[in-house]
DNA sequence: TTTCCTGCAAATGCTTTGCACGATA
DNA sequence: TATCGTGCAAAGCATTTGCAGGAAA
């Protein structure tokens, strides 16, 4: 699937622009969480709104996901689909995904414990990756 | 206790000051979670910069609890004391606090799964207290 | 051709910093 | 008295908005 085929699909009932393709592509280019100072780092002939309003567009086409560090900072990562968590190494600030049906499930009835009717949730675990042992 | 004995335990090695004072009673004064903006409007006689200050060493302290909502925005909460997550009402704003140590354990088990050490983690639940439905 | 998107620049809003004065231990 | 904390104002950043020109459908 190319990056025109497939952003046609995730943005549909938006424009395809060059602007659009080239901060998907800078995204991909990216092996980890990347800021929007990043993403305009790499795309010198963007404009930094358009890089907002684009990364904007893309999580609410949950095709960008949000990465909040522990210091409150915020990334963004292309999801690779689905209800995920996070694991966000302190070192070097790599992230891995994860997910887990029983620890949904806990979340779930904790709520229901508490009366409280979910929408959703955000779950990101701390730490030293394996690599950053 | 009163609010100066136990700001001095809280603040161990800091002065104890007529601002540290009024900003402390201001959050016990508030309900819910609230802002530094809540705070400076609630304290004429504090600077801005004070409270910021103030906030970010009763964090430090772990006095003060950040919670982050679902848009991403912040807001703060004394802390109960212990370990605990949130449930965010997104309708009235309200933040309740839980513990379960069964979700903690599922949570090491996945971390230690993906080979991570969990330094620490967060998790934020999205919906509507019992009071709004 | 109509509507949507873009870049630029200005405006915002939140948070931090520099500094001289005042308070605390 | 030696620090540490404070208020004020200015600086810093990250993000958003207004707008006129240009591109996509």
């Amino acid at each position: 699937m190319t990056v025109a085929e497939d952003t046609a699909v995730s943005l549909a009932g938006h424009r395809v622009t060059a602007a659009r393709r080239a901060v998907l592509e800078a995204m991909r280019a990216t092996p980890g969480p990347f800021t929007v100072e990043d993403l305009c780092a790499a795309l010198p002939g963007v404009g930094r709104a358009t890089v907002f309003r684009t990364v904007k567009l893309l999580q609410e086409h949950d095709v960008l996901c949000r990465v909040v560090l522990e210091d409150g900072g915020v990334r963004y990562q292309l999801s690779t689909g689905g209800h995920h968590h996070h694991l966000v190494c302190s070192r070097c600030g790599g992230v891995q995904e994860f997910a887990d049906p029983a620890l949904d499930l806990l979340i779930q009835q904790n709520a229901r414990a508490a009366a409280f009717a979910l929408d959703g949730h955000s779950l990101e675990l701390y730490g030293r990756c394996a690599a950053c042992g």
